[in-house]
DNA sequence: CATGACTTGGACTACATAGTCCATTTCGTG
DNA sequence: CACGAAATGGACTATGTAGTCCAAGTCATG
């Protein structure tokens, strides 16, 4: 078994770091579905089937836990959009990237909301370096969009002078409110109708 | 001192009635500060100044209480909203609109969110009851968006094949998920501009 | 003014949960 | 193989919080 140097200089076996990733992902995955504040430590624990020393030993306290909760999901929802995104520079692309998140969202009938955003509007009163990752992964999220929107601007699908910060803004807003309202009204309807919303004023500055 | 006739048949004196309303305005003021979750019972008497049986006389447990804020919340927003938006006619009218609630929010620097909103991501995964009571507080105020997007129809600024209800849906989201993002970035900018490219949609839509 | 129901005060209990501690096991390294 | 550092197991403590209980006070009503 080898070791790494992990950042802050402690050393780490790859047993450690396995241990450290099943309790990341179990505390994670309870924490989408019940929400923060109603996920224990022991909850964690039985989920993971590690033991509280051992979690204790990799993050000193719940909210320790929660910032790697959020970096975790970061990284999985920016890894997702790259991937979704990063080649898109059509409308019709933009779209079908719509449609695979809405029908991910009907799976659940709406029922968990946006990872970043559910884990956002719970922590970010009360986390302020939580807060912070989470406003960073947004941008970084909304910078994805931003280079749709460019693309789109070279090809001509869109006029220069329309201002791609402010329509990535919008159509990120319209996606968070959208995740919200779906997941208040157990009902994805209100979620692709927002993002249309977006996704039409968008293609309808072409033509103006 | 009169007595009057609560719905549940209940006597309730007008000593009662303020006592509860002094419990519900100030757990409601803890809740949306603190989050439903960190604000305890004990908090609530604290700040009230009540009696913990006065408490549990008044409301049977702490999701009753939340529920009563709920209301409480809903009553004094959908009243604002009705305020701002019953005689709303026009697209400058609905500028000024977004105004206030921007200008509102900016005090706060974002910090707070929507009540109702703040409110629904929190519960709605918790506490069905309460969920379903949001869920229709939201509906309402999209009423009366509806209601000011006919208005817009019938004097026509707005083409009669628009869909209102879609549109009200839209300028929904981009409200809520504007609230959402100003929330994580401590910042109302991100909220003035999804609205704005919700309103920006909508009066786009008459010289089409 | 007497009565009983409504209202109030605050101590008390039960329990869940965060966090601590130390003995034991596993594993990398010389 | 021997040693020490890292990793692990699980019992234990402290504390905060929801919820209970009963005695005392207040008020509408006959």
């Amino acid at each position: 078994m080898t070791t790494t140097e992990s950042p802050n200089g402690r050393r780490l076996t790859t047993r450690g770091a396995k241990t450290r990733a099943r309790i990341v992902t179990a505390a994670a995955e309870l924490m989408y579905v019940k929400g923060v504040g109603s996920t224990t430590l022991d909850d964690v624990i039985a989920a993971s089937g590690v033991s509280k020393s051992q979690l204790y030993h990799h993050f000193a306290g719940k909210d320790a836990l929660v910032r790697a909760v959020v970096e975790h999901f970061g990284a999985h929802v920016i890894q997702r959009e790259r991937d979704a995104l990063g080649h898109v520079s059509t409308m019709a692309g933009l779209r079908r990237w719509r449609d695979a998140l809405v029908q991910n969202n009907a799976l659940r009938h709406g029922a968990y909301g946006c990872a970043l955003g559910s884990l956002a509007s719970e922590v970010s009163d009360h986390d302020e370096i939580a807060r912070r990752a989470l406003s960073e992964l947004f941008a970084e999220w909304q910078g994805l969009l931003v280079g749709v929107l460019r693309r789109l601007q070279d090809s001509g699908a869109l006029p220069p002078e329309a201002s791609v910060d402010q329509l990535a803004t919008g159509l990120m807003g319209a996606l968070q409110g959208g995740y919200m309202l779906a997941q208040t009204a157990r009902d994805v309807a209100p979620m692709a109708t927002s993002i249309d919303m977006a996704l039409a004023h968008i293609e309808s500055l072409s033509s103006s």
